[in-house]
RNA sequence: GCCUCUUUAGCUCAGCUGGUUAGAGCGCCGGACUGUUAAUCCGUAGGUCCUUGGUUCGAGUCCAAGAAGGGGCGCCA
């Protein structure tokens, strides 16, 4: 038997007149002759011919929908107009049967919700087997972003001793009994008798522990799995989702802002060039499905043309008071038709980003100098005293896709911050020793890898870009 | 956490003001077909109408509770 080649390769480089063996997984069998094949090395399958008169009826009944079969015969041109090869079969082999009645998924359009439930085969259909080498394309891609920039990828702690990381309700990680852990005398646990000695969490941020790395490697970026207990039930959030999160010495907030649009078209332009037939795939899924709903409801782009069209232009930037006024001047506004207030002071709603967004800029809008009550403690403090040099990154369709800020170096100034907001200071004492030792002007930012895969990909929920997800009320497989 | 919608065949759905034997498309299965491309054509089978309780002479249809899933908002990435 001659060695397997991968389809990928073989409609890439065609090696016609050869004898090949290809194996994978069937999409189709038409007409009792024409076997699509894949294996999951590129969109694109590979015809299989099959001449019935040359095979065992019995086993050709078993080449179903996606029983997993081998292949080897002779690579030739095909006769056919929908591709340019194809293996003529001298060898047939059933690797694994899939009994039709009884498997889950079938030969037609089945809805995300389904095949959500039917996680363990939906990478075998062309959608989700197109999502997930994107998601892995841009996974390469931010590790080559950085490393050509001279970053380091510095690993973070999953599970955190620390409790006060500001970015929302936490998982508590123990190996105390939960229906009778060890109380102290007031009735409370006794964390001190826990596994770590101490209470734990996994982590909702590597931050914290990205500026020490800043603060001795100059330029640093984290990229791994971040949790929320936030009870979010929207199709944009996750309750364990991957984070990347560059921090830099010496940066302040217009360079976190060039870092931030130059690494996302970065990221778009990678699988732009590199998963071309992936995104054509995902591009035209979306057109067909709009074809179903009201004109006025479809996107104004089709997936490829919004890709390049973000990469094109400069993104909009603009002061969080400027975006107040240009709201407040806003049409929809005069109406009345936000369902949110906008005053100065009052976070953004998603209703007022997408205004900016989607209708007044007509591509993605960084904001920066938030107001430091609706901010994080660490976030450097403006000259003016109201705002802080923080920036969001809003995108179409999906909202804020990056968080980030120039850090608080100023000892006395984070202090009292962390007092205003009631920050134990016992608990981030070594976050505090970086800026009385050595300490330096630093920023960073957050970046969600499934918010940019959503954008990436099309897809409208955030469940559909991870192959097994987290959310409330479900953690099946 | 709040609001809202959905649940009928394997899948996607229709089923009118409560009324005989609950339908369609696709898929599966059987048959035809040696250049198909979401193959096509012919035929068959397939139902705990989500669950429980209630109203009624009579409930897929109305009411209540529960379960599962979706969408929106908030929190954020």
């Amino acid at each position: 038997m001659t060695k397997r080649v991968e389809i990928a390769q073989l409609l890439a480089q065609p090696p016609i007149g050869e004898t090949i063996t290809v194996s994978g997984w069937v999409r189709a069998f038409r007409a009792n002759q024409f076997i699509a094949l894949n294996d999951g090395s590129s969109m694109n399958n590979l015809q299989v011919v099959v001449d019935y008169e040359n095979f065992d009826e019995a086993l050709l009944k078993k080449v179903s929908f996606h029983s997993c079969i081998s292949v080897t015969g002779k690579l030739v041109e095909s006769k056919g107009a929908g591709q340019s090869v194809e293996v003529a079969a001298e060898q047939l082999s059933i690797l694994g049967e899939t009994n039709p009645d009884e498997y889950a998924l079938q030969p037609k359009r089945q809805t995300m919700e389904f095949l959500r439930e039917k996680a363990h085969f939906r990478m075998r259909t062309n959608t989700f087997s197109a999502v997930f080498r994107i998601r892995h394309a841009l996974a390469f891609a931010v590790h080559k972003y950085y490393n050509d920039r001279n970053f380091y990828y510095l690993h973070t702690p999953i599970i955190t001793g620390s409790d006060a990381e500001g970015a929302g309700e936490m998982f508590r990680v123990t190996t105390l009994p939960p229906e009778n852990p060890p109380k102290k005398e007031d009735g409370s646990v006794d964390w001190k008798s826990d596994f770590f000695e101490k209470a734990t969490n996994l982590t909702v941020s590597g931050q914290l522990q990205a500026e020490i790395g800043a603060l001795a490697l100059g330029k640093v970026y984290t990229f791994g799995p971040t949790f929320r207990a936030e009870n979010s039930n929207t199709s944009r959030h996750l309750a364990e989702f991957w984070m990347i999160e560059p921090e830099v010495a010496f940066y302040d907030i217009q360079d976190d802002m060039d870092l931030a649009e130059d690494f996302v078209k970065y990221l778009i332009n990678y699988v732009l060039d590199n998963y071309r037939a992936d995104l054509e795939f995902l591009d035209k899924r979306i057109k067909d499905l709009e074809k179903n709903i009201k004109k006025e409801e479809r996107r104004e782009m089709g997936l490829i043309e919004t890709l390049e069209f973000v990469v094109a232009d400069d993104f909009a930037r603009i002061t969080y008071t400027e975006a107040v006024n240009l709201l407040q001047n806003s049409k929809p506004y005069k109406k009345g038709r936000f369902q949110y207030p906008v005053e100065w002071g009052n976070d953004l709603q998603a209703e007022h980003e997408r205004w900016l967004v989607e209708k007044k800029f007509k591509k993605p809008v960084i904001v920066r100098d938030y107001p430091k009550d609706i901010k994080a403690f660490y976030m450097r403090l403006n000259d003016d005293g109201k705002t802080v040099a923080a920036m969001d990154v809003l995108f179409p369709g999906i909202g804020e896709v990056i968080g980030g800020s120039q850090r608080e170096e100023r000892l006395d100034v984070l202090k009292a911050r962390m007092e205003e907001m009631d920050i134990p200071e016992e608990e981030l004492w070594w976050y505090l020793e970086l800026r009385k030792f050595g300490g330096a002007p630093h920023a960073g930012f957050g970046l969600g890898f499934e918010r940019m895969i959503q954008f990436v990909t099309g897809m409208g929920n955030i469940r559909d870009v991870v192959p097994f997800p987290r959310t409330p009320g479900s953690a099946e497989f």
